[in-house]
DNA sequence: CACCAGTA
DNA sequence: TACTGGTGG
């Protein structure tokens, strides 16, 4: 979820090309997230092998990254790390709404309303930590640079654009704004709709704020630390309240942990033990993985890995050229 | 999510 | 050739 920045921030449409030679580092749960929830079947059942396990994401992550190295774009894919303490709340509450979900879709069964079975099934799915671990080992097979990020892979995310080793985040959430990322864009692991670019520092020039002061709004709207935010203040009364100069006030005396939760988003847990390069695939390993452990077709793996290694191959060569006339 | 066959 | 809806696991 994150902050709901919705309407109120500037953003532009973009398209793939837009993108192309770029270094990308995806917010991985996120993406993850998506692809349980969309790649499903028309009553709204997910992929499952022949175990019965969920294979949504497997197909998301293999499918979605060959397509991005195909329009010249390298995803780096940055999952979640330990939460922080703050964040248990949020947790909480989603869990809540998944258990929730789970009673509504059992109702429509018994009532044998075929849509609303898929809506819930959907809205009551969860990521667990064998698919995520699976969805590790899958892009390590492929060649795939990942990261796990000490805390918020967000803030990892961000860390690494600030720093310049990737173009932008891709997220469908606002926060990697407020941890100083450059661009985000979202939309690049969803087909509804097209991609969109979101630059920060049209974003606060637009508004005419710093970074701190929309890190204020983002509090005062509600964080994933601070859920709800102050009570009946959305994005325009926050707005105001920080150009009149009295949010602090509000926030120290409306929010606890004010201090506490704007530390999360300027002094977040990263680390610099990563990778943002290509290597070549383990094309039998992919096969085992997918086609022998997973039940996916076998010609439609075999056309896409060997489409895989091509690419890698093709780029990596590029690279050393590159370096040679440098 | 992307693929692909069937369609116009 | 471009589109779209059913399928994949």
């Amino acid at each position: 979820m994150g902050v709901q920045f919705g309407d109120f921030i500037p953003k532009r449409q973009i398209s793939l090309d837009d993108l192309k030679g770029k270094k990308v580092a995806i917010d991985g749960m996120n993406a993850l997230y998506q692809f349980l929830t969309s790649i499903r079947l028309k009553d709204g059942s997910p992929l499952k092998n022949k175990k019965g396990e969920i294979t949504s994401a497997y197909n998301g992550i293999f499918y979605k990254t060959i397509h991005l190295l195909e329009n010249d774009i390298t995803p780096i894919w940055v999952f979640d790390g330990e939460p922080p303490k703050l964040k248990e709340k949020t947790r909480k509450m989603r869990r809540h709404m998944k258990e929730q979900a789970e009673e509504k879709m059992k109702e429509a069964m018994k009532k044998e309303n075929l849509d609303e079975v898929a809506k819930f099934a959907k809205r009551a799915s969860y990521l667990t930590p064998k698919i995520v671990d699976n969805c590790k080992y899958l892009l390590g097979l492929m060649g795939i640079p990942y990261v796990n990020a000490p805390s918020e892979g967000e803030a990892q995310a961000s860390y690494m654009a600030k720093k310049g080793d990737v173009w932008a985040v891709v997220s469908q959430d606002y926060d990697s704004l407020l941890y100083g990322a450059p661009r985000v864009v979202r939309n690049l692991t969803t087909t509804k709709e097209m991609p969109e670019l979101i630059n920060l520092d049209d974003v606060l020039e637009e508004l005419r704020i710093s970074l701190d002061d929309l890190i204020d709004i983002a509090i005062l709207m509600g964080t994933d630390y601070n859920p709800g935010g102050v009570k009946g203040i959305g994005f325009k009364r926050a707005y105001e309240l920080v150009k009149s100069g009295v949010a602090k006030d509000v926030l120290k005396k409306e929010v606890e942990n004010y201090e506490e939760i704007r530390k999360i988003f300027k002094e977040p847990k990263i680390t610099d033990e990563y990778s943002v390069n290509l290597r070549l695939p383990n094309k039998e390993g992919i096969i085992k993985f997918l086609v022998d452990e997973n039940d996916f077709n076998y010609e439609r793996v075999k056309k896409h890995v060997d489409r895989l290694y091509t690419l890698i191959a093709n780029k990596t060569k590029q690279k050393t050229l590159d370096a040679w006339f440098k």
